[in-house]
RNA sequence: GGGCGGUUAGCUCAGUUGGUUAGAGCACUUCCCUUACAAGGAAGGGGUCCGGGGUUCGAGUCCCUGACCGCCCA
């Protein structure tokens, strides 16, 4: 090709659309099967949530991937790098029912072909009750939905040049990836780790549904504290009643409580233990019980339990026996009770029933300010006239656990779910982690730390609807009740299936809902009981036993480091409980991208910068060089100035190889002592690149490959050989430059190849291609020995850094006398100390022919201050 | 309250097992259109490596301690 044909600047945009198309036709991105005593390597990528917008965050973290997976690639490995999309979940149900107007009811039957008013239509109401539509009509719109999102989504990674293989694509909620989520539940029921029970669990009273402890947060909001009086039962009539004042910030829980507590060594409560309280207003005898749970120093040091007010007293309420009295419904209001009634007694119920009335059917707040109101009045019945509310509200600011996607305190109420059984596994957990390596190394913290505080089994139930269903029915009596205690779960020919639409093993649809018939579970999985599975979803689990003995364990997880506590441990719970093996060799945490205010991106925030636009104004391989300068687990401030300076890398080495191919002559053997300095230098930049590669240390294979390409060569090398290239010292040290030259363009194309994948291949297709028969450098080897001669060492490899600093010493000559560097040198004479005088020597006529010297002398100087090379004379031919 | 990470030039960040005078880019100043490159090049100024102690011949680097920032967990 005549490289003088080539376009004057490298356009970005135009590049990058061609080269997909290119890659694409020629399957550079592939996966093949591993031949016989080829390596592979597996990555497990992070399904991205589809129901959202991605930020430069993301396109951070998975560029740092897609350049492992680059590298790998040129080293010959077959690499797998799949692409899923996590689309199942809440932010795309709550999207599904303000779009279509529609709620789900798991109750309905599947209605295909299902029409639905158009939201534009201007008859249509927005204020009419929404349609209930059934689950799987539901799902349908979701997919619907997430379908757009998917296609903007993989637009964005093939502009970026993610090197996926798109053949190996999946989506959380797709029927592979429903039944391998169902496959797993049947096979972790079988080992029996996985049990169902009617407990308290943590529930999100808006969602309606359960949740696990990796999906709670702690925040700190304002509360009050209610110092309430409790009379200790018995007081005889006529002597002075006995009288202790609680805290609490839950008032409204007050006909819950189901015992008081304070800790055992409390000298002002020691007198009480063993006796019964009576809870004012409602009057309900309950046990006073010492526990070392209790903190004396917190409000008074004596408090009420109440069925539930937080995890601490469900724990009380388990240990003690004590009864449950759940007011709170799924709703988050108050249930109707009925004091006097078994399991509500009180000393007067009449009284408590008509309090209670004005709370029943209010949600929390109002609640708590209505009961605040009845505490204010005295109360006869248990305190003989003493109002209970010791005194106004303290406000404090405490700590409460709400659900990371929620708005409403967590609330703990009594349901049905099921759980995987975690707490007896720790130890196997901490060892599977300990045989995992994670990138950077104290990343094994995170995960350790979480393992070992785990305090709760693993809630899989969720209350919702665009989720995978629980593969399971129970059967109804003849008396027509339904036996929770003895699910039938599905088979699993059968996956995936969803018992709303099917019929158990042994039952025909015609049963359902009647006596001796069946009914369907309603709930569906956590969605990580899905996500957990994605290393053995794309690697064929449970279908293709042969790919999956190839492909898992995988080799690499990436993943940021917020969900090292959910995807991370979740799917080593999965691989372990399974597989009884680690899902993948290596976890790669990459770290987040904040804004230049070094706050953390997100919506709420409002700082979220889109990639798109980043794109268009410095070119892929600008964002990509930007995302590679940081390290793995390092946090980094948005700054466009990196991403400036990526796009003049780019130029740089497209015009640098413009020069390279555009020289004339025929390349020889390299027998030129500079060139033979060089290369070795180039070969050390290779072995350190490859090194850092291979340590996961991405960010400083690239900055060592970029400082050595602008300084070394860029900026010296090749203006010592240009003059060679010409011709001019004769066709020996021409061809020796030449092949120099060649080599090198090669070495650095394929060395920043991972960073920068657009450039490098278009600027390989322009000869390297031809002359190697690798049509795309994505596909050619990763630099080696292999790609230099036989360089032998004569002790004079010093001259390289000798030339770059009389270069240095002369640049500084010019800018002091204000000279052009077109301007040629007459004479100029350099000064070394004794040791380095010989280097200075050797190296003499390069430098020469570098700055465009007539003559330049070297003389040695023994009282030279520094180590470095000075200029002692320099004469300008006059302009 | 516990754990982890961080604090290096105005800004964004490197700095590997302790080892010359602590680096890069951006920004700033000055100069230069030079046959690969003005979408460029050359040069320059700019540092109490968060504070305090310690180990060492020698500490940005190791140890102790304090402050601040961030994250995770209670």
């Amino acid at each position: 090709m005549n490289v003088s044909e080539l376009p004057k600047h490298f356009d970005t945009q135009a590049a990058e659309s061609s080269w997909q198309a290119r890659w694409r036709e020629l399957g550079v991105y592939r996966y093949a099967e591993a031949a016989p005593g080829q390596e592979r390597f597996a990555i497990d990528t992070p399904p991205p949530t589809v129901s959202g917008s991605l930020h430069v965050g993301h396109v951070f973290s998975y560029t740092q991937t897609d350049l492992i997976a680059r590298f790998e690639r040129m080293r010959g490995k077959r690499v797998f790098y799949p692409m899923g999309w996590d689309d199942n979940g809440l932010p795309t149900e709550r999207r599904v029912q303000n779009y279509f107007h529609v709620r789900c009811n798991p109750g309905l039957k599947y209605e295909s072909g299902l029409q639905l008013p158009d939201p534009a239509d201007p008859n249509f109401d927005p204020k009419s009750p929404p349609q209930e539509i059934s689950r799987r009509n539901f799902i349908e719109l979701c997919l619907r939905l997430t379908e757009e999102d998917e296609k903007s989504f993989k637009a964005l990674w093939g502009r970026l040049g993610l090197s996926v293989d798109w053949t190996q694509e999946y989506s959380t909620i797709d029927p592979r990836c429903r039944r391998a989520a169902q496959r797993s539940f049947l096979d972790l029921w079988r080992k029996g780790h996985i049990y169902s029970v009617e407990a308290p669990t943590m529930w999100d009273v808006d969602f309606q549904t359960a949740v696990a402890q990796a999906e709670v947060e702690d925040r700190k909001i304002g509360g009050h504290f209610h110092h309430l009086r409790f009379a200790v039962e018995g007081s005889p009539i006529g002597s002075k009643i006995d009288i202790f004042t609680i805290a609490t910030t839950r008032p409204e829980l007050l006909p819950a409580c189901v015992g008081v507590t304070a800790h055992p060594d409390d000298a002002r409560f020691r007198h009480l233990f063993g006796k019964r309280a009576l809870t004012p207003l409602f009057g309900v005898p309950v046990p006073i019980f010492p526990s070392d749970l209790a903190d004396p120093e917190k409000g008074t040091g004596i408090l009420m339990v109440c069925t539930f007010g937080d995890a601490t007293d469900v724990r009380w309420w388990r240990e003690q026996n004590l009864a449950n009295r759940q007011i709170l419904g799924r709703n988050g209001r108050l249930l109707a009770v009925e004091f006097g009634q078994p399991n509500w007694p009180s000393v007067d119920p009449q009284r408590a029933n008509l309090l209670y009335s004005e709370l029943s059917g209010k949600n929390v707040k109002q609640a708590r300010r209505l009961i605040v109101e009845q505490l204010r009045a005295p109360d006869e019945a248990v305190l003989r006239g003493q109002a209970p509310l010791e005194r106004e509200p303290a406000p404090i600011e405490h700590p409460v656990k709400f659900f990371e996607k929620g708005d409403q305190p967590l609330e703990f109420i009594t349901t049905k779910q099921f759980f995987v059984r975690l707490l007896d596994k720790k130890p196997m957990l901490l060892e599977a982690g300990d045989r995992i390596q994670w990138h950077p190394e104290f990343m094994r913290h995170r995960y350790r730390v979480w393992t070992e505080n785990l305090a709760f089994d693993w809630a899989i139930s969720r209350q919702r609807y665009f989720g995978v269903p629980f593969p399971v029915w129970y059967p109804i009596s003849a008396a027509g009740e339904a036996d929770y205690a003895n699910p039938i779960v599905a088979e699993e020919e059968s996956l995936p299936l969803d018992p709303a639409d099917a019929a158990p093993p042994g039952f025909n649809e015609g049963q359902r809902g009647k006596p001796n018939g069946f009914v369907a579970e309603a709930d569906v999985f956590d969605t990580w009981f899905t996500s957990s599975l994605t290393p053995m979803i794309a690697s064929g689990w449970g279908e293709q036993p042969d790919r999956f003995r190839t492909l898992f364990p995988m080799d690499l997880r990436p993943q940021s480091h917020e969900i090292i506590r959910t995807w991370a441990f979740y799917t080593i719970v999965k691989a372990c409980l399974h597989e009884d093996r680690i899902p993948w060799k290596n976890v790669a945490i990459s770290g987040w991208i904040l804004d230049p205010d070094r706050k953390k991106m997100s919506k709420s925030r409002g700082n979220v910068i889109t990639p798109m636009h980043l794109l268009d104004e410095y070119g892929s391989d600008a964002v990509r060089y930007w995302a590679a300068g940081a390290g793995l687990g390092a946090d980094t401030a948005f700054d466009v100035n990196v991403l400036k300076v990526g796009k003049r890398l780019v130029t740089k080495l497209f015009n640098a190889s413009k020069f390279v191919l555009g020289k004339e002559g025929v390349p020889g053997p390299i027998v030129y002592p500079m060139d033979r300095v060089f290369l070795l230098r180039l070969r050390d930049l290779v072995r350190n690149a490859t090194r850092h590669l291979e340590n996961y240390e991405h960010q400083q294979a690239l900055a060592e490959t970029e400082r050595f390409f602008w300084t070394a060569f860029t900026d010296s090398y090749i203006e010592m050989s240009r003059a060679r290239t010409q011709g001019t010292q004769g066709a020996e040290a021409q061809g020796s430059a030449l092949t120099t030259l060649r080599i090198a363009l090669s070495v650095f194309l394929r060395l920043f190849a991972p960073f920068l994948p657009y450039i490098t291949d278009e600027v390989w297709s322009w000869t390297c291609a031809e002359e190697t028969g690798c049509a795309s450098i994505h596909a050619s080897a990763w630099p080696s020995e292999a790609d230099f001669p036989e360089l032998p060492a004569d002790g004079n490899e010093g001259i390289f850094d000798i030339a770059l600093e009389a270069l240095y010493a002369i640049n500084r000559s010019r800018t002091a006398a204000g000279v052009s560097t077109a301007r040629e040198i007459k004479t100029a004479t350099l000064a070394a100390k004794p040791d380095a005088f010989p280097l200075l020597q050797a190296a003499c006529e390069d430098i020469r022919l570098a700055v465009r010297a007539g003559e330049l002398l070297a003389v040695e100087e023994p009282q030279l201050d520094g180590a470095g090379i000075e200029v002692r004379q320099i004469e300008f031919v006059s302009a």
